[in-house]
DNA sequence: GGATTAATAT
DNA sequence: CATATTAATC
């Protein structure tokens, strides 16, 4: 009873280093913004493999994969996981719960207060707000639906159209816009349509349009929020295309299929997505070792680089320590359940994949081509 | 593509 | 009320 089977262990050993090595095929588009990350996972996956092959006696930190829990101070922080965070905030936030439960359940969680500690720089840069479809802005992925890994979306409350409870009366400005439209309607029903047929029904597309007929108040288009849906979305297209350093607004918001989705949204979440993969914290307290990344974005979200970057070693030796901690954590790219878009409701098709302008040949080689370079150098932005 | 501006959130 | 974030515009 005290020790599974070896036999049992080699199993599990084998399995995670295989979720390690898909996940580095994920990460490995992203070698350029997240070296450290992709550093790390290689590394897991060798110092597994190296268990594996030699006597695995000692390896107590297989046991559950959900002990260690003490907290791993060491090395690996690894793509801890990721599952968006949610700030209660008002906007658009409709999630409910558990979201904390959620993670914690899987896999132990540390410590409270190291717990805290996480979260507080992880929430302090997200880049979406935590709602699934925005009331005004329909995704269309088609019902194959794609609520797989990241933590399934919930459904549940879907949208709720008019949500502006307290930012209501501040932004009421924009009352001039109601963006209220059409959307009530077709999204109250289908609700859970979050998979269902969402796409559809709601070709409501975000016009806030500056001025319709009086009032010239050219009044700022309605904030439209940035879902965890979308910003995966975003994340695919970025993967697709090679990198956020290539990939150019029109063709991610092709991409990503979403429809009311303009250019220049996409331009201005690309540009605090550029600002926040580079250096978030160029001021006090640099480190003296500029290759290692202040922040990492995984799965979405910035995640801190360990400590140990930066003062020790830049070509971690240490890592022999490296172990599995997090025992399983659900991937966040999802296979893309290929997005089609079911309405072509947007006028302005007008560049759509036919003519690129700009003659960007990206091989999109997430997959195929890992091989070579692993852990590699780091661009130094 | 980057800098500003405006609206919010904390 | 000041500051930080973030999306919209310039």
């Amino acid at each position: 009873m005290i020790e599974m089977d070896f036999a049992q262990k080699m199993r599990r050993c084998h399995e995670y280093v295989e979720a390690l090595e898909e996940e580095r095929r994920k990460i490995q588009v992203f070698q350029r913004e997240l070296p450290l990350c992709l550093e790390l996972v290689t590394q897991a996956i060798e110092a597994c493999k190296k268990e594996i092959s030699g006597g695995s006696t000692t390896t107590d930190y297989m046991q559950g994969q959900s002990d260690c829990s003490e907290q791993t101070t060491s090395d690996v922080p690894v793509l801890e996981e990721f599952i968006p965070i949610k700030k209660g905030s008002a906007d658009c936030s409709e999630e409910d719960d558990e979201q904390e439960s959620h993670k914690s359940k899987e896999k132990n969680v540390p410590a409270a207060v190291d717990h805290k500690r996480k979260s507080d720089w992880l929430r302090s840069v997200q880049l979406w707000n935590n709602n699934d479809q925005s009331p005004d802005l329909p995704l269309n992925e088609d019902e194959g639906n794609n609520a797989s890994a990241v933590g399934v979306k919930k459904s549940g409350g879907a949208f709720q159209p008019f949500k502006r409870e307290k930012t209501a009366e501040k932004s009421v400005q924009s009352s001039a816009v109601p963006k209220t439209n059409a959307s009530a309607t077709s999204t109250s029903t289908t609700e859970s349509g979050s998979r269902g047929g969402t796409g559809a029904g709601e070709a409501n597309n975000v016009n806030y349009s500056k001025n319709d007929e009086k009032e010239g108040q050219p009044s700022r288009k309605q904030r439209r929020c940035w879902s965890p849906e979308l910003h995966r979305r975003f994340l695919h297209a970025l993967q697709q295309l090679g990198g956020s350093h290539v990939a150019t607004p029109k063709q991610i918001r092709e991409l990503m299929k979403v429809d009311g989705l303009t250019n220049d949204e996409v331009k201005s979440h690309l540009q605090k997505y550029r600002l926040h993969t580079r250096r978030p914290s160029p001021s006090v307290q640099q480190n003296a070792n500029p290759q290692a990344p202040q922040f990492v974005v995984v799965g979405g979200i910035w995640v801190p680089p360990p400590p140990e970057y930066a003062t020790t070693t830049t070509t971690s030796t240490k890592t022999a320590t490296v172990m599995p901690t997090s025992g399983i954590y659900t991937p966040v790219a999802t296979p893309l359940p290929t997005l089609s878009q079911p309405s072509a409701t947007q006028p302005s098709h007008s560049e759509e994949r036919g003519s690129h302008s700009e003659g960007r040949v990206h091989s999109n080689s997430p997959s195929t081509s890992s091989s070579t370079h692993t852990t590699t150098d780091s661009p130094a932005f």
